[in-house]
DNA sequence: AAGAGGCGTAATGATTTCGTCATTTAAGAA
DNA sequence: TTCTTAAATGACGAAATCATTACGCCTCTT
C-alpha cells in the first residue's frame, strides 16, 4: 500500500508520514503541486493525501490534472479552509474525500483505509477459452477479436457451459438453469440450443468441437489444451 | 441512482428525500435499523445513508450485519455524536463516508456524488463517451460542446448506462435504480425512455446507435471505439 | 387557473427468436 | 455387421421482443 503525501508544512509532513509508515504504508512525500503531479505519474498511488494551499500548482488543479489524464487513485484532499463551498467544490472536481485540518491522526488512517477498501475490487469479467473470449459484462463473445452475433439464449448456454468448463452439464441442467418455465420432458430444446451454438462457435479448419457430446450424460466444453 | 434513507426524524428525512428526489435519485426512507436490513436486502442501493441513532437495530450494527453478509454498497453515516472516536470506529466498521449534523444539504449531495463515482470506478465527474460530455455534477450532457436538452429522466437513465459504460443493463435494473415507485411488470416505460433519448443524443449521420439493444437482455452503451 | 411539458400507458407493426417436429446421422452394444 | 437409441440438423410457424406513435393524466409554472 503506497501512499503519496502533499504538504508544505515540514512539522505537519513528517508528522503524518511517521504515522503512516507506522501503520505499514510506504510513503512518498513532496512539498509542492509540480513534483506531486510527476510522482502521481512515475508511480501508481493506492491514495494520495494532498492539501490544497501548498507552493507550485494549487492543490485542487493538481486534482483537476490527474482526473485530466484519467488516473483514478483515490484523493483525499487536506485543507484548513473549511467553508461549505470549498469542500464541495473540492468533491466535485473528482475528490474521493474531504479532511480538515486539525484533524486526529486516527481519522486520518481510517479514511485512508476506507479509500484503499473500495480501490480494491474490481475482478476481471472476461473468460477466456481457446480462441473465444466471453465477456460477461457485456454479454458478449469474441472469435479472435471478432464479435459474434449469438442470442440471448445462445449466449446463456455458452457462459453456462464456459463457468462450468471440463465438467460434463447434462440437458437438465441447462434446462434448469437457462429456462425458467419447465420444459416439456421429450423436447429436443437444449439439442437445438447446442448445435446453433456450435455453428456459430466452431472452427471449420480444427475438426476439434469445442462443446463435445458424452452420450447419455451430456455436454462439456473442453479448451484443445486439455 | 437509488438511495436507502434511514433516519428517524420525520423533518430531517422528509426534508433530505425531498432534496435528494430533486437531484435525480429514486429514494426510499425507513425510521429504523430492522426495516432499513430488509430493504437493503431486498434492494440493491448505490448508497445508503445511515442515522446511528435510530430505533430498534442501532445503526452501526445494521452496517456491520450487512458487511457481515457481504453487502460492499457505500454506507455515508450521519450522527449527531461527533467524537473522533465515534467517527473512526464507523469507518473501521466499514462505512465509506461520514456526516456530521447538523451538515448542508450541498455538502451531503457532493458527497454522496462522490460514492456513487467511486462505487462504478470513476474518478473525474464528467464522462466522455464518443462526443457526448456527461457532467454528473452539473447533470447535464454536451453533444461536441453544446447542451442538450434532457428531461431528468432521461438524464438519470443515460448517466446511468454511462457508468455503467460497457455492460449489459437489464430494463429491470434500469426500473429499480431510476424509478422509485414500483413500476408495473407489463410497462414500457423503459422502452419508451430509451427511444426518446436516443432520438436527442443520435448522430443522423453515423448509423451506428450510441445505445444498442441486446434482444433479450437489455441496453447497452458502447462507444464506437469498442 | 390555465397552459405547457413531462411521463406513463396502450396499441400497432416489424423483426427476431425459439420450440417443435420430422428426418438424417452417428454411436455403442450384441 | 446390424440393431437400437441418442443426438444432430433443418424448416416452419407461433410467440416474444422491440421501436415507435399517439393519447391523456398529472404536475409545475406563470
Amino acid at each position: 500500500m503506497r501512499i503519496l503525501l502533499v504538504e508544505d508544512k515540514v512539522r505537519l509532513r513528517e508528522a503524518i508520514a511517521k504515522a503512516l509508515k507506522q501503520s505499514g504504508y510506504a510513503v512518498d512525500t513532496t512539498d509542492n503541486g509540480n513534483d506531486a503531479l510527476w510522482m502521481a505519474q512515475q508511480h501508481s498511488y493506492n491514495v494520495i493525501l494532498l492539501d490544497i494551499m501548498i507552493p507550485g500548482i494549487d492543490g485542487l488543479e493538481v486534482l483537476v490534472k490527474l482526473r485530466d489524464q484519467k488516473d483514478d487513485t483515490p484523493v483525499l484532499l487536506l485543507t484548513a479552509k473549511d467553508t461549505i463551498a470549498d469542500r464541495v467544490k473540492g468533491l466535485r472536481k473528482g475528490a474521493d474525500d474531504y479532511l480538515i485540518k486539525p484533524f486526529a491522526l486516527e481519522e486520518l488512517l481510517a479514511r485512508i483505509e476506507a479509500l484503499c477498501r473500495r480501490s480494491f475490487q474490481k475482478s476481471s469479467s472476461t473468460i477466456e477459452i481457446d480462441d473465444l473470449t466471453i465477456d460477461t459484462s457485456a454479454k458478449s463473445v469474441k472469435k479472435n477479436g471478432e464479435l459474434l452475433d449469438l442470442t440471448a439464449r445462445e449466449y446463456a448456454i455458452l457462459e453456462y457451459l464456459a463457468l462450468k468448463e471440463g465438467a460434463v452439464v447434462s440437458r437438465t441442467e441447462i434446462e434448469e438453469h437457462i429456462y425458467d418455465e419447465l420444459v416439456s420432458p421429450m423436447s429436443n430444446v437444449v439439442d437445438s440450443a447446442i448445435c446453433n451454438l456450435r455453428r456459430k462457435i466452431s472452427n471449420e479448419d480444427l475438426d476439434k468441437e469445442l462443446i463435445q457430446t458424452k452420450r447419455g450424460q451430456g455436454y462439456i466444453l473442453l479448451p484443445t489444451s486439455k
